[in-house]
DNA sequence: GCTACTTTGTGCCCGCGTTCACAAACGCTT
DNA sequence: AAGCGTTTGTGAACGCGGGCACAAAGTAGC
């Protein structure tokens, strides 16, 4: 009845990175009460186009009707299903800075199977402290949490300088999936997947754009 | 002396995305004292390939020596200059939530050029309590404010239901560049560039990896 | 000054991803 | 039941980006 684990290996990167975002628009979707959507509607409510949707959606199984569309509920399981958000996903958070505050207390991580199942901190003077109705941990009981939990996804949100002693922790630990708020590259094993998320990368992109605005030299190259 | 800015022209978008990075990677190199690099060692840090890397800092221009390396200084002013980050770009944050409060005591925001010149939050109660040294204005200030002080960068950390109203204001007062923390996809003009930052797209991701790393099904499509 | 070595800059090729064009499949109407 | 309009799914073409191989250009040693 769910999808066919044969037809869908190999889904393209950049196909996963969008499916998120399909999952989020169908959501909105479905708030509205619309049970049927067009692969037209689709897309433009995720910002791409409709033939890149239906490429994208093809690599997942086919589950559309032909002169009809999507039927919503259905598809919106089927692509959690392929993000393996069925599952439970528990979180570590390492780093109870501003960000570190700002994430633990994040809704989005209590979507689609997420939770935060942890929270540390290097200051030991913080333990026990709570945030958003978690207790904050000392380093020195990582391991034994992360083990204890089955945490599988870290979130780094310290300073630069403490990170890779804090991802190594987390590797020893069993952790294989990090999300890095630091400003630098860690060094990890090569089965282990990072994403960073880098605030100062994402102004400077802009930055130069917004300057190619500013200066006309030639005609628009236009974005 | 500096870049001809014939040959900075047509800089591809992969490239650029890169180019903050090197900054960073520079900047440690100049900490620990070097003054030259190869591209090897450089690339190595930013976590590229030495070809990546040189390839990229080709469309700036040449400013290797053949033999010996990059002069660190020099080239981190190279790549300032082409992002943008010798003039001063005054950033508006709108929504002093969690993740707003978290901005704007970030200090990756005060690196090259950038400043939080103002922060809003919709909520009047806010009005004039003190976030990082900046005193909350409201929204009805927004235009005004972002005029005098010539903003042309906003920070949209509002929850989505507001975000669309919040960057309708935000371009009105003739921003045109976003950086946008909230889940959905902003309607602009053309000519405004968005970035998207969206924490639950990136768990989802990494769940989608972690779930392939958990089943071995055939034998490792690795990554 | 000449040779050997090191490192940059780049033309070329290849693979991935996006878009186009079109056939296949479904509902609806008559 | 047959035809029409609509929408999906996909093969094919195209363009961008990454990596390889190599020439160009510099330093160092003798």
């Amino acid at each position: 009845m769910f999808a066919d684990p044969a037809t869908r290996r190999d889904i393209p990167d950049a196909t996963v990175a969008r499916l998120p975002e399909y999952l989020r628009a169908l959501s909105d979707v479905a708030d509205r009460g619309i049970s049927s959507v067009s692969s037209e509607e689709l897309a433009q409510a995720a910002g791409v186009r409709s033939t890149q949707l239906r490429k994208d959606l093809s690599h997942l199984g086919s589950y559309g009707i032909r002169g009809v569309g999507y039927e919503v509920e259905h598809l919106a399981l089927e692509i959690s299903s392929a993000l393996g958000l069925t599952q439970d996903w528990p979180v570590a958070i390492v780093g109870m800075g501003n960000l570190g505050r700002a994430l633990a207390a994040y809704s989005g991580f209590a979507t689609g199977g997420f939770h935060v199942s942890a929270v540390f901190d290097q200051d030991a003077t913080l333990s026990g402290a709570l945030v958003a109705d978690l207790p904050i941990s000392p380093m020195t009981d990582l391991t034994h949490l992360v083990r204890e939990r089955g945490i599988t996804i870290g979130v780094i949100a310290t300073p630069a300088a403490s990170a890779q002693s804090v991802c190594d922790a987390l590797m020893e630990a069993g952790v294989r999936s990090l999300l890095n708020f630091a400003p630098l590259v860690l060094a990890v094993p090569d089965d282990v997947d990072v994403r960073r998320v880098d605030l100062s990368t994402e102004l400077h992109v802009l930055a130069f754009h917004e300057q190619r605005k500013s200066l006309p030299p030639e005609l628009g190259v236009a974005r």
